[in-house]
DNA sequence: TTGTAAGCGTTATCAC
DNA sequence: GTGATAACGCTTACAA
């Protein structure tokens, strides 16, 4: 594989001259440039990154090191996070940490050690290993979840959760059921804590609470031990969840809107096909990633301002599985 | 950032000594491997990636370039071969193509300068840019579409496009028609083939045929154009454009299984959600990457090796959308 | 078993 | 404006 002397050799230049040449530098014989191009070219020559990052001790990559990738949320945030870095001129790297904070510490590791310039992570606890990350000096922003002594970027999860309660409310519904996630990750906690804001604010009762893990067969299990009580509509903190829980639904015999009003987290895609439609709170998530990407970016240039928490929020999209009254037009 | 040589001070030993300390070479003295372990954790020390990779002239990091993040298909795929690649000791860093060439030209270009130890890659194009990959001789593998002289997993889509359009035939539908993605990309234009093969071998006709990008945006185009055509039954090729076809469907106060029969590939978790629930042809996308990245790891390990081409085939899942007499038990 | 030193391919500093 | 040359931090012959 040919390296920089081949291209100077062939150019007949010094090796200097190729790197200042192939890097636009400021002062280069037009002509010179030319024959390094062509030389370069004929040779098929890569720069090798890894000598380039060892001695520039730089790289122009990102690190992103999300949760689950199987789940569209993250998938949006990552595609924000990557059109952003892309015009910058950074590439990024997407690691599935998969919930698991030990992987998600391996991949830490790794990014410490390939010394990418920064690294966007939704924790999956507060407390996460970062220490290393800030010890070593590399920037990070948090995506999600919080993360001390971070810059974040997060959505006011909690006022989201209590506005769609107060939505369930208002639709008419008395007896209102939250399904959420794992104690202790942060977004499960908030959206409980909304839940329960709009029922103490509105005097109402009584608190149908049921956790499980952020995926369908959590939403599942939960939602079989939430239906001895009898609720007449769920709030679903995750869209993961969503599909456990309207897969228990079915098999009782409840019809989201018609015998339970259902709103969930996540605007996904399929909302509108099944029947009645979704209602749905939905996280501005293409923004959040291309937000964290700036944030990022403007830690790398400046890696001394103060951390910034960019909060943003939520939309809650009423449709037919909030309606009450008539269920689905197309029903008889 | 401390190096290896403030560990070798530290720890009173020379840079040689920690390094084969630490990557656990043959003859240390395990008292010495002591000191020098708390001295690398004292100092809060991980190795510099790049120099090592320079030195090595090899990376543990896989490189796996899919054409769509937001698609389920693809990110299963990605944890097959996150999986499997973990166990092995390599990390792997995903990029989004996009579906576009350019984007897919920018990354095999990071990952060449990177110097990846491989690349599993879903092409956009057949003659994609791989040229430069096998220039260099870094490993690839192929999948979901076909590549020219590469090791590969692909999965019989024509012949399972063939089965599903049989079923519909079976079924007592009419008039089908098929609705693919654009010509060029391999899997649209097998799925094409198969529908055509099966209404050939019937004797059936006619063909009522769409194309449209590989998004929910082409299945609504391609299903509008075909909806003169009064089809009975629709084979969709991709689950992204499943949600545009369902949505015209819906629009268009068809339903499918009643009015129209519906088979679409691949099986997204919410096809059960749907009324009635959607027939599927489910592929074993966790496989395919887990197979993608064991014949990538044996490329690696023996870089002469016959290319060789896994082909895996897919299974037809029957629901309610593709029984014509009755259509959704709920229905009244 | 351990140390010394060369070299991986770049870029940056310094002369010219 | 261009060319030597010295790092960057690590691994690995080769010596001891």
């Amino acid at each position: 594989m040919a390296t920089i002397s081949d291209v100077a050799r062939q150019a007949g230049v010094s090796t200097a001259t190729v790197s200042r040449a192939l890097n636009g530098k400021s002062t280069v014989d037009p002509a010179l440039v030319k024959r390094v191009r062509t030389a370069a070219e004929e040779l098929g020559y890569h720069p090798n990154g890894p000598a380039r990052n060892l001695r520039r001790q730089e790289t122009a990559v990102l690190a992103l090191i999300i949760s689950d990738v199987e789940n569209p949320f993250f998938t949006a945030i990552a595609r924000g996070v990557e059109d952003t870095a892309q015009t910058a001129g950074y590439s990024v790297v997407l690691c599935n940490s998969d919930e698991n904070p030990e992987k998600e510490r391996r991949y830490i590791d790794v990014a410490l050690q390939e010394r990418v310039a920064g690294v966007v992570l939704s924790p999956t606890d507060p407390s996460s290993s970062v220490e290393r990350l800030h010890q070593r000096g590399t920037p990070v922003v948090a995506v999600d979840r919080p993360l001390i002594a971070c810059d974040q970027v997060l959505v006011d999860s909690r006022l989201a959760a209590r506005e769609a309660t107060e939505h369930l409310i208002a639709a008419g519904y008395a007896r209102i059921g939250c399904v959420t996630g794992p104690a202790g990750i942060r977004t499960a906690d908030d959206r409980l804590a909304g839940y329960r804001d709009a029922l103490d604010a509105a005097g109402r009762g009584p608190r149908l609470e049921r956790r499980g893990e952020y995926r369908a067969a959590g939403g599942r299990q939960a939602t079989e031990r939430l239906l001895g009580d009898s609720p007449d509509a769920l709030l679903v903190a995750n869209s993961a969840m969503t599909i456990g829980v309207l897969e228990v639904l079915g098999e009782a015999g409840l019809r989201p809107g018609r015998d339970v009003g259902v709103v969930a987290f996540d605007d996904v895609p399929w909302a509108t096909l099944i029947d009645p439609p979704l209602t749905v709170v939905r996280q501005p998530a293409r923004e959040i990633g291309a937000e964290a990407a700036r944030l990022l970016l403007a830690r790398i240039a400046e890696p001394n301002r103060p951390p910034v928490a960019t909060v943003l929020s939520a939309r809650l999209i009423e449709r037919g599985s909030t309606r009450r009254a008539h269920g689905s037009a197309r029903t008889c």
